[in-house]
DNA sequence: ACAATAGGGGAGTAATTTATCCCTATATGA
DNA sequence: TCATATAGGGATAAATTACTCCCCTATTGT
């Protein structure tokens, strides 16, 4: 397992909230437990791109961060289940506003962002 | 001069949000630029953490999104200005929304982002 | 006997981001 | 003559994140 060397800085909310938030595929897990995806098999049919090993440590990360709950029910095949803990649940309304900005600005972000990879492909 | 590799998912607006605003020290230079510090040295010292190195390549990439504008003066010593533009502006009020949410749970984020660290080094 | 299902984990590696070190240039002031 | 301020960049190292491969558990169904 990896460990981290530095230790980040907590020095105002925007620190606070980079760190919880920060990890590739968080506010996506995030965004579909809230619509009701909580067992893990579901998650990842969510987000094909991400293997069920990243997903796992993110969530796991989600958890420490007491963002998400797990639930294990002792059965087998195993099943478990996530959860928004009351936390979490209040940063459904912060992403929201992150997506909608994206959304308000779609074409123009994707024009910018594109471009930039044409410019390095060009030499 | 690093080159990526993989082209990112733009399939919704966290995707694009997300591109534009990853990156260490981004959401902390548009806010110090909105509050007036607009020289590169300026923001440097706002940001003793980084180097003037790093946050360079951030201004950069936030310059290519179109997040920012760079005015140079031909004068010696040299003298930079950045500015936000129209789509850096409405990009304020979203930091702002994840700042409060930082700000609101400020002691229960602190809290459990240490003790992840105290959990590591315990073994 | 064997595959399928559901969740998980170790080891190793690839990709990416951030940091460090050391240079460039020019004018001003001591 | 030499340090300072100002903005910047190349090369390389370090840190971090994400990925791939292969393994484990136990039960149900074929």
């Amino acid at each position: 397992m990896y460990e981290r060397k530095m230790i980040p800085n907590l020095t105002c909310g925007l620190d606070l909230i980079g760190e919880v938030l920060y990890g590739k595929w968080k506010i996506r897990l995030l965004w579909f437990i809230n619509e009701g995806y909580k067992r893990p098999s579901e998650l990842q049919r969510k987000i094909p791109d991400a293997s069920g090993r990243v997903l796992n440590m993110q969530l796991k990360e989600l958890e420490d961060h007491e963002l998400i709950m797990k639930k294990i029910y002792p059965v087998v095949p195993p099943k478990v289940e996530y959860s928004l803990t009351g936390l979490g649940k209040t940063l459904i309304p912060v992403i929201s506003v992150l997506g909608e900005w994206g959304d308000n600005n779609e074409e123009k972000l994707r024009s910018v962002i594109l471009s930039r990879f044409n410019d390095l492909s060009g030499h």
